[in-house]
RNA sequence: GAGGUUGUAGCUCAGCUGGUUAGAGCGUCGGUUUGUGGCACCGAAGGUCGCGGGUUCGAACCCCGUCUUCCUCCCCA
């Protein structure tokens, strides 16, 4: 028989993994539901109408596409013209409704964007929700690169306040705080100001390649970046003019103050301008004691339907993508056919998180889900004895097991120590008789008699 | 999508320019010890060498294909 594999890009998640994964979620959860979101869920498939379009070029060819189900049972008419659309597939990205008509969600804000159009009748505005649930890209696989992998999402539609958006900050800072990951930075800017930027070099409309280009820097270097900009079809007077982007330096104000003045007469330049201005304000505002919030001219993140603000974290001194990231769009909910609906939002890669806290060795070593006793009974009547001792711990609300099989003590306690369980009560003949239990302490390996009443007590320190 | 890389026991890896029955450490199981774990000692199980084809008297090793792993680019959480 061969040996069963996963599908390229995707996991278990052990025990231990677990553990971990679910501290890093229920962080995230408890500083959503601090900030007044809700939850929500929606389905792992999605019909492609509503997911194509959405993410660009790349983000389309990424798209996980189901196969209708039971073609066999089409009608010959039908057979044929399947053959033919598959032969067109073949050639060309596209989509035929014949052979599919669904894909998995690629990520949680575009459903969200759905979900909101189909309840704008019951939705109380400005709606707040978070959503936790994997997502599906059919990318290549690499380190900090899934093709399962969750995300972690909070969104507010139908208001354009730049609170939320300084609301972001706090939350990013309050959950990588919490976990113990403290050397991180959140990058922020604006579109309008890649918009603008874009006119300033007289190129409008030409910001996609112009931030592919400049979103490089401090990667590859001006020149390098000068270089790329030539071969995507900027004049050398456009890159001229670039000059002060590749200049830019000092604090969040004193870019702020660059950009207002190169940006004297574009209107929409001086609007990013401002809402970066603001969105600093507020946070300010908070009081944090490090914001760690960065502007960044350069940042530009691939997702199209951004309009507003955008976000991103990175964690210093790792190599790995960013773990978070956001934005603000403005009319996601108009491809469904609700314009006017602002929204903004931002997501957490656990996966990533995790693999960072892995990196630095954070993880919180006690696992407080575990067992934390272990009955050991010597034969059948002691475990007749064990039954009620176990229903009380249990309802002490102490995670309790009774060894199911009746094997030699060294095997139980091995079991014991496999699982790291901190306690072991011993129950024999003598113990029934006494009505002194032995318990025993799995680090120490002390070992003391306790009355079943005292039981509880001493396990629970 | 382009280029590179990896695959040998449950895990981490050896395996010489192709040459008998493919090894180690850890882990697992059993024993020394039928009511006391971690240590020690003894013993055992466990592998169509990723898969398919080819070259050869002979392939874990060479060639081709395929899948997988990880990496760079692209893009992204």
């Amino acid at each position: 028989m061969q040996k069963p594999t996963l599908p390229k890009g995707t996991r278990d998640f052990g025990p231990v993994q677990m553990a971990r994964r679910n501290f890093i979620f229920d962080t995230i959860k408890s500083t959503f539901q601090q900030f007044g979101f809700m939850p929500l869920e929606t389905p792992a498939m999605e019909n492609l109408s509503v997911l194509t379009g959405k993410y660009g070029d790349e983000g389309d060819q990424l798209l996980f596409k189901i196969l209708n189900s039971r073609p066999h049972e089409a009608k010959e008419v039908e057979k044929e013209k399947m053959q033919q659309e598959f032969t067109r597939l073949l050639a060309q990205n596209s989509n035929s409704s014949l052979l599919t008509e669904k894909g998995l969600r690629y990520d949680l804000t575009v459903p969200f964007a759905r979900y909101v159009v189909m309840n704008r009748n019951d939705i109380a505005f400005p709606f707040k929700r978070y959503q936790i649930q994997p997502v599906w890209r059919a990318d290549r696989p690499q380190r900090g690169r899934y093709r399962e992998f969750y995300q972690c999402d909070a969104d507010v539609v139908g208001t354009d306040s730049l609170l939320c958006e300084a609301e972001i900050v706090c939350m990013m800072n309050q959950v990588l705080t919490q976990l113990g990951i403290t050397d991180f930075t959140i990058k922020i800017n604006n579109r309008k100001v890649l918009t603008a930027l874009a006119e300033m070099a007289g190129a409008p409309g030409q910001e996609g390649p112009l931030c592919v280009a400049i979103d490089k820097l401090d990667k590859i270097g001006r020149e390098k970046v000068e270089q790329e900009l030539a071969e995507r079809g900027f004049s050398p007077e456009s890159i001229g003019k670039l000059d002060p982007v590749f200049t830019m330096q000092g604090t969040f104000g004193e870019k702020i103050q660059q950009l207002q003045q190169l940006f004297a007469s574009s209107e929409t330049g001086r609007e990013g301008v401002s809402e970066l201005q603001e969105v600093m304000e507020l946070v300010n505002g908070f009081g944090l004691q490090n914001p760690r919030l960065e502007f960044d001219v350069t940042l530009a993140r691939g997702l199209s339907y951004y309009t507003g603000a955008i976000f991103e974290v990175k964690v210093n001194n790792v190599q790995i993508g960013s773990i978070s990231g956001g934005g603000r769009y403005d009319n996601l909910t108009g491809a469904f056919g609700l314009p006017g609906v602002s929204g903004v939002g931002f997501s957490f890669g656990v996966d990533r998180i995790y693999d960072v806290m892995e990196e630095l060795g954070i993880f919180p070593a006690h696992n407080a889900a575990s067992t934390r006793v272990l009955l050991v009974a010597f034969d059948a009547e002691a475990r007749k004895y064990a039954l009620p001792v176990l229903r009380q711990l249990r309802q002490a609300g102490i995670n309790s097991e009774l060894y199911p099989d009746q094997t030699k003590m060294k095997k139980q306690l091995d079991y014991a120590n496999a699982k790291s369980i901190p306690w072991v009560v011993l129950i024999g003949s003598d113990e029934m008789a006494s009505g002194q239990l032995a318990l025993k302490n799995m680090q120490t390996g002390e070992q003391q008699s306790v009355p079943v009443e005292g039981l509880i007590g001493k396990v629970s320190q």
